[in-house]
DNA sequence: TTAGGCATGTAAAGTGTTACATGATTTG
DNA sequence: CAAATCATGTAACACTTTACATGCCTAA
């Protein structure tokens, strides 16, 4: 399950260029997927010259001529055989996170920055999902629906655990060091 | 913050061999920042190349010299640079949710494997957290109790948001379509 | 007049993953 | 007897990120 794959499924769906397929990326899976313009040109060269989609150019005014891409069937077989065979991996990897276990060694300003820019980030990709699934309104799909669920709850027990539980990272120590695992309810 | 910096982190803790970082990042780090002996070993060599580490071998029978490695008075200051400098990212990237939004082209049999296993994951990632945790009973730093803390609850929520809202992924429709964003607790 | 949207790509650099290669000792 | 632990690393591959390169149209 590359970007090549995750093409390759968006176009089982509907024809579109690679300015398309970004757009569809930067909306409905930028939370747990990004990709951008130096992958996915790439992804559709490799499909198409692997026979697993057809492209038709659109010229254009002014712009570059529009490549258009269709599925083939050859291509649909692929893309169902990918979601059989592959074990989906689902990886984080937090340079925050990596930050925060050596707090011990950051100043309580910059280490409050940390957190509030965090949150803020966390809170804006929850709006973000929010927005979304309002354009979307009524003619997305189950699959949709449920991963855009699954960013907004993680999003917000993150943001939640890291309001309940920055008192204890900094230095000016009380002695009061429970970690709130059931923050309060939003 | 890349591998190299982390391992930097670690030597101002400790100073350790490759072997027994890879174990720290086994233990601590696994749930938000893996890494391999193939990203370790290159990141020591180029950290000593840097001079922000010192090596020592120290001779072993039946086995390879154990190359210690210690931080130097350059390592020190580069690693608190290196974190008042970045600006961290927190990364997720998963084939298992791209997979989801595509469930409707998934049998319910191998949707239900696919989720079954996540799950399983989640979990078993919760009992390592909770294992590492008692392992460093009282030794801990904040910083270390706080990740934790992190991956536990994120985790959990992922876990009771799969379990609640699966029942919506499957091809057999009933007409109960509500998203249950606030699962049921424990 | 400036920012943003439309539309294509390439090239190099950076990073990480996986497989390979070796081998004694200890524990079950 | 098999598996895990200790201990090192390299090399090839895969993949992404970032910067570069171009240029018109439209709306504020």
């Amino acid at each position: 399950m590359d970007v090549k794959t995750l093409c390759l499924g968006l176009l089982t769906v509907q024809e579109a260029c690679g300015y398309d397929l970004k757009k569809t990326f930067e909306s409905s899976f930028k939370h747990f997927f990004p990709a951008g313009y130096g992958s996915i040109y790439p992804a559709l060269a490799d499909l198409a010259a692997a026979g697993l989609v057809s492209c038709r150019e659109i010229p254009q005014i002014g712009k570059p001529d529009r490549k258009v891409y269709r599925i083939t069937e050859a291509g649909e077989k692929a893309f169902i055989q990918s979601l059989n065979r592959t074990d989906p991996q689902h990886k984080l990897r937090s340079e925050f996170l990596a930050m925060i276990y050596f707090s011990d060694r950051i100043d309580d300003e910059r280490l409050a920055d940390l957190l509030d820019d965090r949150v803020e980030k966390l809170r804006e990709s929850i709006r973000h999902i929010e927005r979304i699934s309002q354009q979307h309104e009524g003619d997305s799909s189950a699959g949709a629906d449920f991963v855009a669920g699954f960013g907004t709850v993680v999003a917000e027990a993150a943001a939640r655990y890291i309001e309940s539980n920055r008192h204890l990272l900094t230095q000016t120590k009380d002695m009061d060091t429970d970690i709130h695992i059931n923050a309060a309810t939003g």
